[in-house]
DNA sequence: AGCACGCCGACT
DNA sequence: GTCGGCGTGCTC
């Protein structure tokens, strides 16, 4: 009996299949999908079985399957599937996508200690009347203490043993019973008060076949109650004895949306994101494999989750690009759900109130179906935006805050409501300059100028990590007069408690690094605990704060300047994403956007909320320009330590595509990529554009072979890239 | 990925 | 003479 197995090396070179013979004692226990611990190359690693078969034609030698690592297999055959399937779509090794199905605890992988913990209680073994008899007779105060907990508890949890345990073991009154823990507690905030729908929501339930593979699109305002639509539909899932599959952006975000669903549906949800620990990822997932939950609730990778009998995917703002893994393996969450919902017959629901152009050009087409909500399910108005123009304010010397601004922020203080306020940059100032030659301190390893950071007095590179104290002398000319351009959440904070007398919590990858302080920031700013909340985008998703009356964004043309043909697309979708955040109760909200470009389109329809228009003249861009829907984007990125051979590689890179692909397929470079430089790796890429290209799979896998081999440069393809 | 093998420079 | 640098190639 022989066995392929692929290993737990994600290397290209080795990624394939290893024949191994299967032991006579383990051919009755070894299935397909056995994580299994196998010798190769005089080291013992572990890998996955993918066949099994009785027949060997080759001459080579092979060695023995040492051990079986599990009880049962971790790769199921619907995972099986799937990883063939996304590794033709995505030409990635086929070891990395079973890699990332799986928490760390079940990988293929050595030396992780990542353990079931069980809990230990203890029980009545005799009858109640009996324990009465023995609490009478008994003149040991702390065993008596003991049985009468018994009476009423049923069991009580043991950590550690004490004599009078012991004692009553022995002589056979208590038993211990063993239960594996769950080391992961979501804490809820309340009870459920069902919701409901209103005659909308109701339609948008009822449209939604549940006996099909059907695709839908629910594009609905914000506000508009998406989620208790999805609630509706996963119980109504449930109750037909199927399981779900809820994704949101990222869920330590977003606690409020876990607590939505944990306290409608209880024991029957899991959790998985990225705020768990090992540990407690390990166990959440344990209760899906053993089918303990019905619901998995999650991030991106939760799209894996081993649930039988899927009955529905719900993929919330399904425009957000964290559904995209940027890393190997580069899956799209959306994609990944298309083929479940093949596999099982289910629809996926996809929601957003601004879908993906991709998206909602297939939803016109037909491809998907359009389901729509047009009005906040409370009633509630959209809040009113107005639009300041920075250009006139600069000039009236309000650099950071327009007039306006600062008017409506001690407006609303006075009113003890909250403001949220929006900036998308982290750090105290973007970068620092000299003013008398011009020099601006750049990262030594990469291609971009240091963000200067208050709070540790370092500059620092967010693309490296690299960082240095902070210089008040040129580097390059001995000047000291160092100037700092640029705003920061940083700078903003120290301006807004300079100019306000309000409680002030900054969110962003600094104040949030530790663990739980995501939670606990918005927990915080949820109680009122602080008057305004500043932060990067990580403020403007899922958050439902009823005292928020007044949302600011500092400065909309950070993401309008970044070189991407997305980028008046994510500005779109960003504004209307925090201005959704005012006004959530009955309290009419406001929004001020501050910019240097009032006339842009994206801009301009954000203050409209006009989703449909900005379609329209986004679409229109997208088409002269080639690029998606019109086109397939496909990255070929190239990457070297060495200037010279990366250049020289990625000019042989960019003929071979024009030599092998179709006429009619466009290939733009090598041009060098957005940060040309990242930790002293130079990066080029070619782009590829396309409407159908039979022949681009085979190129790009065949390209794959070439350069899996050479060890000056790596190529790695990227398929549908979120950024170009 | 990780390890052995192999061929050149600077040391006891 | 030998230790060790890392470039090359192979792993069931």
């Amino acid at each position: 009996m022989y066995a392929k197995v692929i290993i737990e090396y994600g290397a290209k070179a080795v990624d394939k299949e290893f024949t191994y013979i299967v032991p006579n004692n383990l051919t009755t226990k070894i299935k397909i999908g056995h994580r299994v611990l196998v010798p190769f190359n005089n080291k013992n690693i572990e890998g996955f079985v993918l066949d099994i078969n009785n027949k060997y034609n080759d001459n080579y030698e092979l060695k023995e399957i040492i051990n079986v690592c599990d009880e049962k297999p971790i790769l199921n055959k619907e995972m099986l599937y799937l990883g063939n399937e996304i590794q033709k779509a995505i030409l990635c090794s086929k070891i990395s996508i079973y890699q990332a199905m799986l928490p760390k605890a079940l990988k293929a992988k050595q030396n992780i200690n990542i353990g079931i913990k069980t809990n230990r209680y203890i029980k009545l073994n005799v009858s109640y009347a009996e324990a009465n008899k023995y609490i009478e007779e008994c003149r040991y105060p702390e065993q008596v203490k003991l049985l009468e907990k018994l009476i009423t508890d049923e069991r009580v949890l043991i950590t550690s043993l004490t004599s009078s345990v012991n004692t009553l073991i022995k002589k056979g009154i208590i038993k211990f019973e063993y239960e594996e823990a769950n080391r992961y507690i979501s804490h809820t905030t309340g009870k459920y008060h069902k919701v409901r729908l209103n005659e909308e929501q109701e339609n948008v339930v009822n449209s939604v076949s549940l006996d099909d593979d059907m695709t839908y699109l629910l594009y609905g305002v914000t506000g508009s109650g998406k989620t208790e639509v999805y609630m509706e539909l996963i119980d109504k899932v449930i109750k037909r004895g199927k399981t779900a599959i809820m994704l949101v952006p990222e869920i330590s975000l977003t606690p409020q949306i876990v607590d939505r669903f944990v306290t409608r549906f209880g024991e029957d949800v899991a959790i998985l994101h990225s705020g768990l620990s090992d540990v407690e990822r390990y166990d959440e997932y344990r209760k899906i494999m053993n089918g303990k939950v019905k619901i998995v609730v999650g991030a991106r990778s939760a799209i894996f989750a081993p649930l039988d009998n899927l009955g529905i995917i719900v993929i919330d703002e399904e425009h957000s690009s964290t559904y995209k893994q940027d890393n190997n393996p580069r899956y799209h969450a959306r994609d990944v759900a298309v083929l479940r919902s093949k596999y099982h017959k289910c629809p996926v629901l996809l929601g957003s109130a601004t879908p993906s152009l991709e998206s909602f050009a297939r939803a016109k087409k037909g491809v998907y179906k359009l389901l729509t909500l047009t009005a906040r399910a409370g009633g509630g108005k959209l809040p009113e935006v107005s639009i300041i123009d920075m250009k006139k304010e600069v000039k009236k010397g309000n650099f950071i805050l327009s007039y306006e601004l600062s008017k409506k922020i001690s407006e609303k203080l006075s009113k003890n409501e909250q403001i949220i306020l929006l900036l998308n940059r982290r750090g105290y100032s973007s970068m620092l300059t000299c003013r008398d030659c011009g020099n601006v301190l750049k990262c030594p390893n990469c291609d971009i100028s240091l963000t200067y950071h208050k709070t540790s007095n370092t500059n620092r590179c967010h693309y490296c990590n690299y960082s240095i104290k902070n210089v008040h002398k040129c580097p390059v000319c001995g000047s000291d007069n160092m100037k700092d351009y640029g705003l920061g959440t940083e700078k903003l904070e120290e301006e807004l408690n300079k100019r306000f007398k309000a409680r002030i919590i900054r969110m962003d990858m600094d104040t949030t690094s530790r663990k739980g302080m995501h939670e606990k920031i918005i927990e915080d700013f949820g109680n009122h605990k602080y008057d305004i909340l500043l932060g990067t985008q990580m403020i403007a998703k899922g958050l439902d704060f009823p005292l928020v009356t007044l949302v600011g964004v500092i400065n909309a043309d950070s993401s309008l300047n970044i070189p991407d043909f997305r980028s008046a697309e994510n500005t779109f979708s960003l504004l209307n994403q925090v201005s959704g955040r005012a006004g959530r109760s009955d309290l009419l909200g406001e929004v001020i956007i501050q910019t240097y470009n009032p006339e842009h389109y994206s801009i301009a329809l954000a203050k409209e909320h006009n989703y449909l228009k900005f379609y329209d003249e986004e679409m229109k861009i997208r088409k002269v320009l080639n690029y998606p829907p019109f086109y397939y984007l496909t990255l070929v990125n190239i990457t070297s330590k060495d200037y010279e051979i990366g250049f020289s590689e990625a000019n042989k890179i960019g003929s071979y595509l024009r030599k092998y692909l179709s006429s009619d397929t466009v290939i733009l470079g090598p041009s060098m990529a957005n940060v040309f430089k990242v930790n002293n790796i130079y990066h080029y890429q070619c782009i590829i554009k396309y409407k159908y290209d039979d022949k681009l799979n085979k190129v790009l896998t065949k390209l794959d072979e070439i350069y899996k081999v050479n060890n000056k440069v790596d190529v790695s393809i990227d398929v549908n890239p979120i950024r170009v």
